[in-house]
DNA sequence: TCTTGTATCTGTAGTGACTACAGACCCTAC
DNA sequence: GTAGGGTCTGTAGTCACTACAGATACAAGA
């Protein structure tokens, strides 16, 4: 891929058509540019914005990137990288690994919980029982207490 | 376990004490006050709150459901539930099941960000590739791009 | 050219679940 | 009486948007 194409910003398409063509909701997209992480694009005479293909790639880039779970600052960190020539190679392979330990772990409390969850419903199977096991479940002040140093 | 415990609210713990207990944060503790999930302590003389029993169960509560990643909305049913004597599991049963069913499909997304992301980690493995695999995906409008209707 | 309907503009406020202050006040132990 | 904690209120910040109000621009048809 050619990165240099991210920086042609040649008016083109308004909000609503980047907007349908990236998936990426026209609120979205103005609140991007506030935050600095899309460049504010050129303006029509009455004042809309008018966007490149280099807007184009680079908001089907974060977008992909969210839909990874990356966030807005791990995203604008890939962007800089990815704008730079020399060997960003390295650093984008930290920072994608740090994402996956993130996503791995959260993996794992949701594995917990759905465990625990799965436990609960079906000890309440009837739906019926007088003292309700998901409430006890709850109130169980043993259960994962935090030790008292 | 008996619920009217919970309505047991004699004064005798300041919040740290109760925020020691709980593992829950004081702010944390006053922020839940604000938004009445937790009623309101009594106060010493000088305008301290003093919690009771009741509130160390119900806080409890919240801790471990907040764990099992209920949001502050399912975890105010949940308690209202608790209060009441007739028959609230059919209904707790309803409100954990719903949840379980998020966590199931949250689990469905991590577990794709964590294959992709595994994919693009592992072909970046020397980092020292020219064109960055990680950016490439990442700009490659074709993959994931929503279909335009 | 005028009108109509849609698109877009700015700015502000709200969401959830907290967290982080500032500046004042209280409480306990020595 | 004083030193050092603990606690008080109120406000603002976090993240990643989303929702609105009220004004203005633009494109297509009459």
């Amino acid at each position: 891929m050619d990165k240099s194409a991210l920086r042609d910003t040649a008016p083109q398409l308004p909000i609503g058509e980047l907007s349908r063509r990236t998936g990426v909701n026209i609120e979205t997209v103005r609140y991007y540019e506030k935050i600095g992480l899309m460049p504010a694009p050129a303006r029509s005479e009455g004042g809309h914005r008018l966007y490149g293909r280099g807007h184009l790639l680079r908001l089907n880039f974060v977008r992909r990137a969210r839909e990874l779970g990356f966030t807005l600052n791990e995203i604008r960190d890939l962007l800089e990288l990815a704008e730079q020539r020399d060997l960003p190679c390295a650093e984008a392979r930290v920072v994608a690994a740090a994402h996956l330990g993130d996503v791995r772990s959260k993996l794992a409390a949701l594995r917990k919980m759905e465990e625990v969850l799965v436990e609960m419903v079906s000890r309440c199977a009837d739906g019926a029982t007088p003292d309700c096991p998901i409430l006890e479940a709850l109130f169980d002040s043993e259960a994962g207490t935090r030790p008292v140093p």
